[in-house]
DNA sequence: GTCTATATATAGATAGAC
DNA sequence: GTCTATCTATATATAGAC
């Protein structure tokens, strides 16, 4: 809520949370100290300590600044023509499943990111597993068979999987999932092709 | 090769590889300080010098010490008559999925941990997908349609994740994936049940 | 092989001026 | 809202005694 501020408002707040996501993107959370992220948004260090009491505060922000951005684009892009591949395609993404690591690695050992993490996780899930649930049953798959919430999470940390290893140079077997998955969606896509809307006039 | 020690070998040095796994398995490798692993393996913190150049010298031999008891594990268990399932609860240690997560974001941003992640992740998955390929060919599947190293990546893979999520408290839709991995291993142990061996006299 | 002691750097966090 | 200056803790790493 930027609506009664005081003096200036110069965006240092924003600055320092992209900041910081840049360096724990980068170079890794041990990396985003107080004296690093101030200097990357260009303030000083005790300015960290205005925003946020604790550097832990910080990080949860950029967690949380991160998880709203991406709900918001999962919400939109999960309602087009086809989404389980753009299930596929979005969790594909080599700067989100980044900065993953390494809030996976922080929730490990502090208490307020893993609590923070958890509820993202489970979100995200939702609304993955109801975009999945709404493509299978749009295809007449068997709910029973294929469970919407293992579909998704089996499409989803697959692909994370993949972004995770390129990002460390394996990338042995990967083309060879990539085809499988690849064939495994069109399989679900062309489940049901009989009863495909002819047409509705709403293309 | 501990064949000709000058003075007595009291084992400081494997002790500190263990209490580094330990403490990077319980809090992270940002807590495994020298002097936090100084004191639990029982010795003085210059000690650690002695032995390890750099703090990175000694996450690389933990990872080299994990891997190896790692891959002699793997190895065994593969040969036995279930190697899907093997691999499947292989990669559900919770212990070891612990350490890969800060092994991963170590390798983010460092150059030597990366470089020796890389070749324990190759060489475990060439492991596992010839012990993927010796069961899909026993049981008569056709390996273009289900390539073995991809069905060992989906395996392996979906086991961490789930393990990866319990770290962190999520359990949202495990039960459901568990069961459906289940179904499809079963499926692939079903898929050529006529040559299947009658009596071999071993029971 | 293990220790004490220390050099040097940098961390998180606070006090108080402007 | 942003700064300078500083406190205190702790990090990696080395020198040299035993």
């Amino acid at each position: 809520m930027p609506s009664k501020a005081k003096a200036a408002d110069t965006g240092a707040r924003q600055r320092l949370i992209e900041a910081t996501a840049q360096i724990m993107r980068e170079e890794g959370y041990a990396a985003a100290t107080s004296r690093r992220v101030a200097a990357a948004a260009g303030v000083k260090q005790a300015l960290v300590y205005y925003y946020f009491p604790t550097m832990d505060d910080l990080y949860v922000e950029v967690l949380r600044a991160g998880a709203e951005a991406s709900l918001q684009r999962m919400r939109a892009a999960l309602t087009d023509s086809d989404p389980l591949r753009t299930l596929w395609s979005m969790n594909s993404d080599l700067r989100l499943t980044g900065l993953n690591t390494e809030f996976m690695a922080l929730a490990n050992h502090r208490k307020v990111i893993r609590k923070e993490l958890k509820a993202y996780a489970e979100r995200v899930r939702d609304i993955e597993t109801a975009a999945v649930t709404v493509a299978l049953r749009a295809r007449g798959v068997d709910l029973d068979e294929y469970p919407p919430v293992a579909v998704s999470m089996l499409i989803a940390q697959t692909a994370r999987s993949l972004c995770n290893e390129s990002a460390v140079g394996v990338h042995l077997g990967h083309d060879e999932l990539r085809a499988f998955m690849e064939r495994q969606l069109d399989l679900l896509a062309a489940a049901l092709p009989t009863t495909k809307p002819a047409a509705t006039g709403q293309g």
